[in-house]
DNA sequence: TCGGTAAGTGAATCTCGGG
DNA sequence: CCCCGAGATTCACTTACCG
């Protein structure tokens, strides 16, 4: 996928999104991707049980004056980022109850049309500290493309099912917050951003609806996270930013992600496998990086992982691909393997097996 | 809870729903459960207010013809409801991302106000056949009360708490389809509704939000899954249904349901909703006496009881007068503070709360 | 260095009745 | 209407600190 050259491909450009938008080529990049102010309307402070304070939301950018003003502002940015998408580009909103209503209809009254509404379950959210409402544990996201009659979209598909341990990625992803060293924190160790997104929810977005090559905008680029996962996954970005601070950060911080190489990017198909647990969430978590190399316990074989959870094992005729449980059989010439105790990853001088990792998420999704 | 005996318990009525709310009387039912036709895009089944149908065209001016029609209907049927809410009541609506934005949005231009969305994650959803989407595994439900400063709505925190081993219950739901022998079918074996929604659901909803002999109204009431479980739980149901033959189906099962015994129903007192004892009453009952002192757990800090249950602090400028509450606030130096749980006395060697005693008091009034 | 405990924190529309 | 004050309320995870 080649793009416009004219774009200003992986910078991030300063000032207001809808003027910096309108400046751009109509029909010119492959995904939006969209987490604008949510509009949260936050009162006065609030203590938890222990009656410290919560750091809420009350930054200048998420207060508006009522509903009609946010909605307002959403046409805009809307209607900006539907003349610069290509015919059969994408868009992605995220949002919370406050302001997803709106949003979404507002891209149906422009003739967006919804492919799918995905929730992102948060593992760790926080409490309702004052048990009046149910624990707030989700934040929704909106794809859509440019039309009803828009057939050509990029989706993924054998990818997003690899990443999903062979079976249908469905519309509720469980991924835990931003935090731990993710978090991009200043010299005082205060957030730089109230709302950094976590990687493994853009990892996802982007193996799903982009190919490697593709431009991928974000109009509220904040600490750029967007701008990092693309990086990595061999896609261009175009950040806008209206806060000079935020660019910063979010510059240095893309300066130090390495791209990943293209042959552990590239999605491939891949054979049926045990369901539960996904090798593919193991990946987008981290716990194994697209391009490490996985052994058996006593070394005979190897093969390395790919970003869409799939493994590549050396051989004659070009490489066997698939499932950790298929590369594991065929590798050994046997009819059958258990990859999760098959493959080994090297931790501190040890060889681990992978299953350690499928005990640590199932652990998280019990407690979830 | 007494409800309105003017209002029709616990009936089906037959007709145009908003016609029928707007013949009941205004401020007089608890909640309504709304599970309105889903969208235009499936074609067929939706009808504009004047009950004219609506055509399936799929141009672009006529899809926006489409989508003001259904915010037409969703607006009339929400501002009958609306009406017949009283002030403490509640509002609950569930539908897909064909609807639920702009069922959303069109809530809060009517000045409701939204508590949660909660999602109701499939366990066994429709796979999508074609792999050009994400397996549509979930519904959205928003929770909602008629404004923004409603505070007296009805939510049982602890029996959803209980409900969810001891944790506070989360936005998201795990529940099963309605299949199997819940699902109602006719005598060839079809099924007689096209969304039956799973009782567990309802189940969930009228235990967080009704009390037991509250009034709950379902304008879209199909097969009668809230009647059925409202019949259950106590708690008194009025179906609006246009279809007689849906009517009949829903009337035919509830009429099998066996309501629970009221001992069973009754959730756990909330500890809200507790008689108050006043400190003075601990005093005056000898259960504690003046010139006692006062601990925290950890006996950092103590305090001397005055005979009009105040409590007296050290402190360097005279000591620090108050309730229990006022001086464990002001000894911590904290905002505020819980004095039955703070402060604690010895009894036999022990430090024990000075909770238990308005426990013994609560006990005592429980019983005479 | 290690293990155990304590403290901190995350897009949050977060009390309620009486005077 | 506002003001006052009683008193109810947290989950998963990370980091810091202490012995």
């Amino acid at each position: 996928m080649v793009p416009d050259k004219t774009l200003p491909l992986d910078q991030i450009l300063l000032g207001d999104c809808i003027e910096t938008m309108n400046r751009l080529p109509a029909r010119s990049v492959d995904l939006v991707f969209a987490d604008p102010p949510y509009n949260l309307q936050l009162g006065g402070d609030l203590l938890r049980p222990n009656n410290s304070r919560v750091d809420g939301v009350d930054d200048e950018w998420d207060r508006f004056e009522d509903f009609s003003a946010y909605d307002e502002f959403t046409r805009g940015w809307l209607k900006a980022a539907r003349r610069i998408l290509k015919d059969d580009g994408a868009l992605w909103v995220i949002g919370s109850y406050h302001n997803i209503f709106r949003v979404g209809a507002i891209l149906q009254d422009l003739g967006f049309w919804i492919m799918n509404d995905v929730i992102w379950r948060k593992t760790n959210p926080m409490p309702n500290f004052r048990g009046r409402r149910f624990t707030n544990a989700h934040e929704t996201l909106i794809w859509c493309t440019k039309g009803k009659d828009q057939k050509s979209y990029s989706f993924n598909y054998d990818a997003l099912k690899s990443l999903n341990d062979d079976q249908q990625m469905r519309s509720d992803w469980l991924l835990p917050l931003c935090t731990g060293p993710e978090r991009l924190k200043d010299a005082e160790g205060r957030k730089i951003h109230p709302t950094q997104k976590p990687e493994a929810l853009l990892y996802r977005v982007l193996m799903a609806t982009t190919q490697p090559g593709g431009v991928v905008l974000d109009p509220f680029f904040g600490s750029g996270t967007t701008g990092a996962v693309a990086r990595a996954l061999g896609r261009h970005y175009i950040g806008l930013e209206r806060d000079p601070a935020y660019a910063a950060a979010a510059e240095a911080r893309i300066a130090k992600v390495a791209p990943m190489r293209e042959p552990d990017i590239v999605a491939i198909r891949s054979k049926r496998s045990e369901p539960r647990v996904p090798f593919g969430a193991i990946v987008e978590r981290g716990m194994l990086r697209p391009g490490e190399v996985l052994f058996d316990e006593r070394k005979r074989w190897s093969a390395k992982i790919r970003a869409d959870g799939t493994l590549i094992a050396p051989s004659r005729d070009g490489g066997i691909q698939g499932s950790i449980h298929s590369v594991g059989a065929a590798v050994q010439g046997a009819p059958a393997c258990n990859g999760w105790t098959f493959w080994h990853c090297t931790r501190d001088g040890m060889a681990l097996p992978i299953d350690i990792f499928r005990q640590q998420v199932r652990a998280e999704l019990a407690a979830g």
